[in-house]
DNA sequence: ACCGTTCATGGAAACGATTCCACCATAGTT
DNA sequence: AACTATGGTGGAATCGTTTCCATGAACGGT
C-alpha cells in the first residue's frame, strides 16, 4: 500500500560518489577549507544525488537541536497568534523549525511541555510564562536558552514585553480626561505588571483606588464573561472599564449587551490589543494597540542570536481612539 | 554568565548506577522483558537520576522522528488558528511535539518548509495545501506520511475537510428562500471545491450563474478588501454575497461600510466560518460555522494512528442565523 | 639539500539510543 | 545424569553526522 519509500541518501554515499572521504564532504558542505577541485566534485555529487544532511545525525553529534520551542497560552487568541506569527517569520529567515505548544496558562501543562522539549534536546525556547518565575529554575539550570515574551517573571531571563506601564497610563489618562473617576480594570489572573501599573496610574491622577476596582478572570472565555458580567452588575458606580486583552474586551462587550448597559453612554470601554474586529464592533472599540507580531519577532531574534543578551526590551503601545469611550454622564448608572 | 549547564545524563550512567547493562535499561524502559528485581533496580536508578531518554538518539537509531509537522497558510487567521489548536490538542495527548510552519498560501514557501521538515526526518505531516496536488509527489515518494486538512487536492492522500458542498448549498438555499436571485461568491483563489459547489447550487435552484458572480482574492487582507469593494461597486444588481472565509467576510463588511451599502438592507451577507466577533459585529453576521478545531483534531488522529486510512473524512457545517441577511428588496441597489 | 611550515585529506572516534546475538544459568525432560 | 528449552542479560553494532588527529605532499627559507 505504501510507496517504495526510498531510503534517504547519506553523506557516505556522497563521499563515495565524489571519490573522497566523508570528512571532506562534511567540511565542504559546512564551509570548511578544501581545494577548489575537491569542492567542485563534492558539490556536484551532492547536487546530483539530491543530498540532504540529516538533522538528526548532526544534532546528535553537536549535542544540540536546532530549532526553537514556543509556548503560548492559547493559539486561538489573536494576540498570541500574531505573536506566534512573528516568531515563525523570524525563524523562517534563519531556516529554523519552530515547535509550538499550548499551555492554557496552566503551569502544570507548561512544565510537561518543557519536558517534551528537553527530551527533543531543544535548547532554545520562547515562552509566555504561565505561573511565577520559580518553576523555571530547573529548565534554566538544564542549560535551556529561554526568552520570555509578553510577560516578565524573572529578572534574569531576557524578555520582550509591551510597555504595560505606558499603555495603562495612557488609557487611564484618556478616560480621566473624559471625566471618569471610577475606572475598573478587567484583567487576567497573573497580570501583575499591568495591575500594578493600573493602581499606580490611578494614584498618580488622584483617583479612587478601590481594591475591588480590579477584577481578574482566568483565561477562558467563560471565565472572562463571568468576570465582566459580575463587574458590570455589582458596580453600577464604575463608568469606565479597561479590558486587559481582546478576549476580556469581547466578554465585556457581550456582557454589557446582555445586561443592557450601553457603550459608551453608560460605560466607556477601552481594550488592550487591537484586533481586526475592533473596528467592526458596534460601537467600534477604542484600544491600546500592542505590537504582538513584533514581540514575537524580537523574541525570536534574541533567542537565535543570543549574543550579549539585554535583560529586557520593551515595545511601545499606542492608543487608537474609536467610539467606545465617551464623557462621563453626571449620574451613575441605574 | 551562563549557568553551570549540567550535562544531561545518559542511559549509560543509569546502567552503571543500577549495576546492569545498557541493553537492559533500554529494555526495561521500553517495556521489554526483565526480571522483577532488575526492573526495580533500573526504575529506581532512572528516577533517582531523573533520567530522560534523548529523542535524538532514539530517532537516529529508529530512522524516524516522532512528532508531526503542520503547515497552515496563516496562523493569524482564526480558522487556521483553531485548526492548529485541534492538532496540538490531539498531539499533546500522544505526547508528540508539533512543528508549525506558515506557508502564506505560497507553493514555493510550502516546498521550502517541506524541505526543512524532511531534513528533520519528520515523517508525519498535516498540511493545508497551497497549490494543486502535483507538487506533493516528491514528498510522498520520500515516504512522508501526509494528511491534508481543509482542502483536498489529491485523491490518494487522506483528507479531513468541511462539507463544502452542503455548506454552500445551505447558504444558497437560505438566501434564495429570502428571495435573492443574484447571489455572488467572494472566495479565495484556489477554493475550487467551494466554487464548484456554488455554481452547482445556483444551477440546482435555477438561479442565474453569471461567471462574474464569483470573484476571487488572494489570501491577504488587502486583496480581500479590494475584491469585496470591487464586487460591491461593479455589481449593483447583486443583493446577496457569500464570503468564503472570515477574512473575506471582514473585508466585505468593511467595504460595504465604506461604500455606504447597508447590511442587510442593501445586500445580505453570509460568511463562511463562525468567529467570536461575528456576534459583536454590526449587524451580527449570519454564518456557516465550520468545525475548525475538529478538522485539526481528526487530521492529527489520522496521521498519528495511520492504521487503515480512510481516503477522506468530511465534517458537517452548520448555518447560524443572525442578522446580516434580509429579504430581497424589490428594486436593485442604486 | 634539508628542515620546518602549511595545507588538503581521510580514517576513526565520538554523540545516545535500540536491537541483534551470543552467553549463561536454571528448570524440565528423557 | 545428560541434554534441551527457556528466559534473562550484556556486549557490540548501528543510525548519520561532525571533528580530532595523523598522514603525506608541496613549498619556501636557510
Amino acid at each position: 500500500m505504501n510507496g517504495p519509500t526510498q531510503r534517504r541518501i547519506t553523506i557516505k554515499e556522497v563521499a563515495e560518489a565524489a571519490g573522497v572521504g566523508v570528512a571532506t564532504v562534511s567540511r565542504v558542505l559546512s564551509g570548511g577549507s578544501a581545494s577548489a577541485e575537491t569542492r567542485e566534485k563534492v558539490l556536484a555529487a551532492a547536487a546530483r544525488l539530491d543530498y540532504r544532511p540529516s538533522a538528526l545525525g548532526r544534532n546528535l553529534r553537536r549535542q544540540r537541536t536546532g530549532g526553537i520551542g514556543l509556548l503560548v497560552p492559547d493559539i486561538t487568541d489573536s494576540f498570541y497568534a500574531r505573536l506566534t506569527d512573528g516568531v515563525l517569520a523570524c525563524a523562517r529567515s534563519y531556516g529554523e523549525p519552530v515547535t509550538v505548544g499550548v499551555t492554557g496558562d496552566d503551569p502544570e501543562r507548561e512544565a510537561e511541555l518543557i519536558g517534551t522539549l528537553i527530551e527533543q534536546s531543544m535548547d532554545r525556547l520562547i515562552a509566555v510564562p504561565s505561573g511565577d518565575g520559580d518553576m523555571w529554575a530547573p529548565a534554566l539550570r538544564a542549560g535551556l536558552n529561554v526568552v520570555f515574551a509578553d510577560r516578565r517573571v524573572r529578572p534574569d531571563v531576557p524578555s520582550v514585553v509591551p510597555d504595560d506601564r505606558a499603555g495603562v497610563l495612557t488609557a487611564v489618562e484618556y478616560l480621566a480626561g473624559l471625566g471618569h473617576r471610577k475606572i475598573a480594570y478587567l484583567g487576567r489572573h497573573g497580570q501583575s505588571q499591568r495591575i500594578a501599573a493600573f493602581t499606580a496610574a490611578l494614584a498618580s491622577l488622584k483617583l479612587p483606588a478601590d481594591r475591588e476596582l480590579v477584577v481578574q478572570a482566568r483565561s477562558s472565555r467563560d471565565s472572562a464573561y463571568a468576570a465582566a458580567a459580575g463587574l458590570l452588575q455589582n458596580r453600577p458606580d464604575v463608568t469606565a472599564v479597561i479590558a486587559g486583552g481582546n478576549v476580556l474586551g469581547e466578554a465585556a462587550v457581550l456582557a454589557a449587551r446582555e445586561l443592557d448597559v450601553r457603550i459608551p453612554r453608560d460605560v466607556s470601554l477601552i481594550m488592550f490589543d487591537d484586533v481586526p474586529w475592533a473596528e467592526l464592533c458596534s460601537p467600534p472599540l477604542t484600544v491600546i494597540a500592542q505590537p504582538a507580531q513584533d514581540i514575537g519577532y524580537r523574541a525570536a531574534e534574541l533567542v537565535l542570536r543570543h549574543g550579549r543578551r539585554p535583560p529586557a526590551v520593551t515595545l511601545p503601545t499606542q492608543l487608537v481612539v474609536r467610539a467606545s469611550c465617551g464623557p462621563r454622564v453626571a449620574t451613575s448608572r441605574r
